[in-house]
Parts: structure tokens; sequence; C-alpha cells
DNA sequence: GACTGGATTGACTCGTCAGTCAATAGACGG
DNA sequence: CCGTCTATTGACTGACGAGTCAATCCAGTC
């Protein structure tokens, strides 16, 4: 669990996870074999399972590094009680946003191996999942008692529009669907919000961001 | 390609497709040998291959069909110039929400198997997935010449939202994270427009379904 | 300068399964 | 009723890859 106590300062188990975030990324999980993770770690097969059990060890721990650290700013986000609920949203969907432009590989892992997977691996994880549904619904359901957003749609029912948007857009830059530059991703937080809240329709207020 | 020319009238490629579907359905396109699928059509192993070149041309057959339904569908949707466009997004919705209604095992292969899983296997299938998203697209980029919709969130992008949303929905179903009963989806349906066509926030026109 | 225990190595095992193939059955035309 | 062609069968093969393991290395200890 701790890193290696060799002074030489090098974590092979940080070694290895990272180099599995890379080559689930390039080739997926099921395609890889453990032995491209140990070269792309440039280390011995055999030392994988010596800081793992499992190849869907490695994965889960991927995913279940990230992923907490996603909920964690999803209900730091929601504790702010001065912000209004739609600034809340622009900045859950600024941090997952965010996250795939910095870990482009990680994001995509998760994304594409556990989130999108939920079956065969996935289902392992759907607690963890459903929570950030949670969440999301847990922002929504604030504004609607302050009447901010309309009490008609459940929380939970809006939290999955908003969050299904989001990853449909992650799902379109990591396949080449829509176009990756900075400007585009910025872009992309304010629009999500300003569709899921403000509406595809005229007579919508539309806020500046 | 025809069906069986023999006299007992079962048509065997159809009896493998179909149960193909639900072995896919149940135990994943990966987790499932061929020869669960050769059992559960009640043929031998090798009829299979007899009818299909490998286990993957079967699921690609299986996606192609019912996708093909599905473009050609929205297609009709968009040509009908009378309606507005918000009713053909509750169109389309419907059309998908109802395949999952009547043929619950084999949009979840389609979901689960194919359109979500880009990766791997999908990718051979990304043009005809994003026709789709285009089909769409084109829905509001016509709600948008009529000043029904607003000019400022580009059509791709608003059909990525829109389709993310609906299939996010069919995710919670297919994982049993939302309910399923007939006036759920019926629910489901409006909401989803009424989400994205007409936001979450107050201020903004609700029309009834 | 032996001793201990974790780190590291990579050849090997062992089950699994997609795809093959030679054999058989059955329909149909002549 | 013979010959031909397709449908159908299921045992078999061959590759592949996850996980094992016995051996070796090496840092720190007494």
């Amino acid at each position: 669990m701790a890193a290696s106590r060799h002074p030489n300062g090098v974590d092979k188990r940080r070694l290895i996870l990272d180099a599995a975030m890379r080559v689930f990324a390039r080739q997926g999980f099921h395609a890889c074999r453990v032995s491209d993770v140990a070269d792309e770690a440039g280390v011995a097969y055999g030392l994988v399972y010596h800081y793992f059990d499992s190849k869907e060890e490695i994965l889960n721990t991927l995913f279940s590094e990230r992923w907490q650290v996603m909920l964690d700013a999803i209900e730091e986000i929601d504790g702010r009680q001065e912000i209004p609920a739609r600034d809340k949203l622009y900045l859950v969907a600024s941090f997952i946003i965010d996250s795939y432009r910095h870990e482009p590989e990680l994001m995509k892992v998760i994304i594409v191996e556990v989130t999108r997977a939920a079956n065969s691996f996935g289902r392992v994880h759907l607690d963890q999942i459903s929570k950030a549904y949670d969440r999301i619904a847990g922002i929504v359901e604030g504004a609607q008692r302050d009447g901010a957003f309309k009490p008609d749609i459940s929380p939970g029912f809006a939290a999955m529009c908003f969050y299904g948007a989001i990853e449909q857009l992650l799902s379109g830059w990591i396949f080449d669907l829509l176009p990756q530059t900075e400007e585009e991703f910025e872009r992309a937080k304010g629009l999500v919000v300003e569709a899921i809240c403000g509406g595809l329709e005229v007579g919508a207020p539309e806020m500046s961001a």
C-alpha cells in the first residue's frame, strides 16, 4: 500500500497503474494483455501480480481513485450555500470536462471501460457510479426548493439527463466526433448548462456565463 | 441470405439471431460462448458458423438491422413539415423508448455492446451511430431556422445532449437504477423533451404533451 | 558477512473458447 | 432410387492469455 521502501524513490505500483491507464486507453481493457502493461511500465510480468491480484483489480483501482475525487468535488460544490443552482451545475460540468482535458487517458478508461460498460465489469461499481447521479440530483432538488427550478421534473430524472449529456460529450471527444480544442472545452461547459437549464427553445432566460 | 428452403418453415438463421440476442443480453457479448448461443437456439455448434463467419458478425447483424430501422424512423419524423420541432423530438424520444419497451433485450445489446462500447467493437459502427446524431441535429437546425429554437447552441451539440440524455435513461432502466413501468416510460418521453427543450429553470414555456 | 524479508524476474501451466472439418442427414430433380 | 447439393452435427485443434511459482536480487539489520 505504501510507496516502495527502496531509496531510488520509484514507486513501482504507481508506475504500473500509470502504464495500465495508458495501455487500457490505447488498446482497451479486454484487448490488451497483462504483459502489455508490464512492458509499458518497464517491469517484469510477475511484478504486476505482486502489487495487484488481477488485471481487473488494476482497472478497479484506477476507477475508484478517480471517481472518489469527483464525488468529493460534487459534494463540495453542492455545499456552497451562496451560489445559485445553475452555477453549481456549471461547476460540476467544468470539473468533469477539465478532468478530461487534463487527463484524457484516465477519463477515457473510466468512461469507456467502467461507466459505459456497466455490464460485465462496471456492474461492480454501480453503487459508486449512481452516487454521482444522486449528488447531482441533490443540487437540482435544492434548486426546486428555492423555486429556481421547475418542480415537475424529478431531481433524479434531471440528474440523469444532465449527466448523460455530459458523458455523451466526453464520448464525442473520445471518439473524435467532436473537435477537441481549448475553446471547445470552454464553450461546452456553458452550453451543456444552457441546454439543460435554459432549454433549447426561445423564451427561456439566457444568463451570461 | 434467404430463409431456409426446408419446408418445415423454420428459419435457423433467424433462430440463431434471436437466441444470440437473448444470450448477449443476459451474459454480455464477451462473457458468453458461441456454444451458449447454439444451445439457446437448440442448434449444433457448427451451424452457427454455417450462417455466420464469426461471433462478431452476429452482433454486427443484430445491430445493423435495428439501427437502420431507427435511422429511417428519425428521417421520416424529420420529414413531416407540419409539426413543430419539439413534437419531432418527442416522437424521436418515443420511438427509442418504445423500442426499449417492446424489445428490451435487443436494445440492451445494442446500447451496452455497441453504442456504449464504441471502443473495441463499436468503433466499426461509428459511422452508423453518428448518423443518428446528425439526423437529430437536422431537426434542431430546422427549428433554429424557424426561430423556434435559440441559435446560440449548435445543432450538433444540442443533438449530442438530447441523445445522451435518452441513452442515459435507457441505461438507467437496463441497470435497474430507474423503475420500469408503463407509466414511467410514458412520463420519461415527455420529461426528456421538457428538460432539453424547455429547460429546468422556471421562466421557460411549458407546453402540454 | 551471514540473515531476513520484500522486490523482481520470466518461464511455465492450465483452462478456455473461437473457429475448423469430416461425416451424416435430408430435400429435390431427373 | 440415384446423385447432388445444402443443412446439420459435434468432436477436435490451436492459439491465446491470465495467473502461478520457484528462483534470484538487494536493502537494511545485528
